[in-house]
DNA sequence: TCAACAAGAACGAACGTTCTGGCTACCTCG
DNA sequence: CGAGGTAGCCAGAACGTTCGTTCTTGTTGA
């Protein structure tokens, strides 16, 4: 028996998770987000006061999906501190099919405002990623915990842009060296 | 006595990098590039068939002005090789004030379709970019030009985004301290 | 009965682009 | 030298489209 059927404003998330990542923000209209979405307007604009709340609320569930993935691949690294499977897991990302890049840069590139709401909540999704890699260094014992979390970040964004403009396979396997060189990780079995 | 004004296609190729690169590319309307620019429509019509040959233009007018930059970034360097005044190069610009990360990266976030003429510019000035860096790379004799080059626009591309959206200054120093780490630089004075 | 939704028209603003008309500087050819 | 043409530019109106947002009406299900 199929599931129950998505809300409508669960079914606005996924199209514009869909749409404004591949797509871009600003050149996807609501015409086709509430098309593609199979609901009409007054139904968006009764979740949504404006485009822009919907465009938060994409980059809230996107940040809450990638703290999910990073739980998972710190848990799946064991008794390990999760460096190393956070390591693996963004080279998996950059290399997935339609990977376009980080949503959270994409739509920084959209909005130069630093205030406007879109930026503080990419702003809290950062600071998130920073003091979670950090913590991980700290817990592998590292020497400079705040460094290696530093440097995990710069890999990771860095990754995340070439990955979709250059060749992702390169990137990865560089992002990974790279990381476990400086983190001081052993290499890949 | 005053230089010869500038051509109104210069001026109009200013005001884009002002522009595209503080606001965005589809946020900036063309009224705002040819009243700002002090031209008219059917001028800017004239040098440019569409708004999108301005963006190209204004990209490869970047390009051209970075090259520049390394070269005289590596020049400075004198007799090493060149690999620390780039570093240092990147750690300034990433600073300096007015910055919001890199050029192309932006344009590529506005731009998704990886065969627009707009991409085009950008995949032309990441390849020298890359080149480039693996070249110093060699000629410093690193064990593997490759990959150090590889790092280095890893590095580059990820401090280019990370100084716009968290602390400018931990970047650069992360950036600096990184990229001697591991092209077995000494560590700055 | 009421709130959520479908369907679609409608609105005002903003966009990229084209057009009309007049002014000035410069080149050409007598 | 000087008349006449040509090309580049200014000023601003105008066009057709698209955008974000609102409104109207009718239907469904709790």
């Amino acid at each position: 028996m199929p599931t129950t059927a998505p809300s409508p404003r669960d079914r606005l998330l996924e199209t514009a998770n869909r749409l404004f990542y591949s797509e871009g923000i600003h050149t996807v209209p609501v015409d086709r987000l509430v098309t593609e979405a199979g609901v009409t307007r007054a139904t968006f604009y009764r979740h949504f006061p404006a485009k822009e709340d919907l465009v938060v609320a994409y980059l809230r569930a996107t940040d809450a999906r990638l703290r999910g993935a990073v739980e998972s691949a710190v848990a799946r690294d064991g008794a390990d501190s999760g460096l190393s499977g956070v390591l693996d897991l963004i080279g998996e990302t950059t290399c997935a099919a339609g990977f376009r890049g980080c949503h959270f840069i994409n739509a920084a590139a959209e909005y130069p405002n630093a205030s406007a709401p879109v930026r503080v909540a990419i702003a809290e999704h950062r600071a998130w990623f920073q003091q979670a890699v950090t913590d991980l260094a700290a817990r592998s014992g590292h020497p400079d915990p705040d460094y290696a979390g530093r440097v995990l970040v710069l890999l990771h964004d860095g990754a995340l842009s070439g990955a979709q403009l250059d060749d992702p396979e390169a990137v990865r396997r560089t992002l990974v060296r790279a990381g476990r060189d400086l983190l001081g990780l052993p290499a890949p079995e």
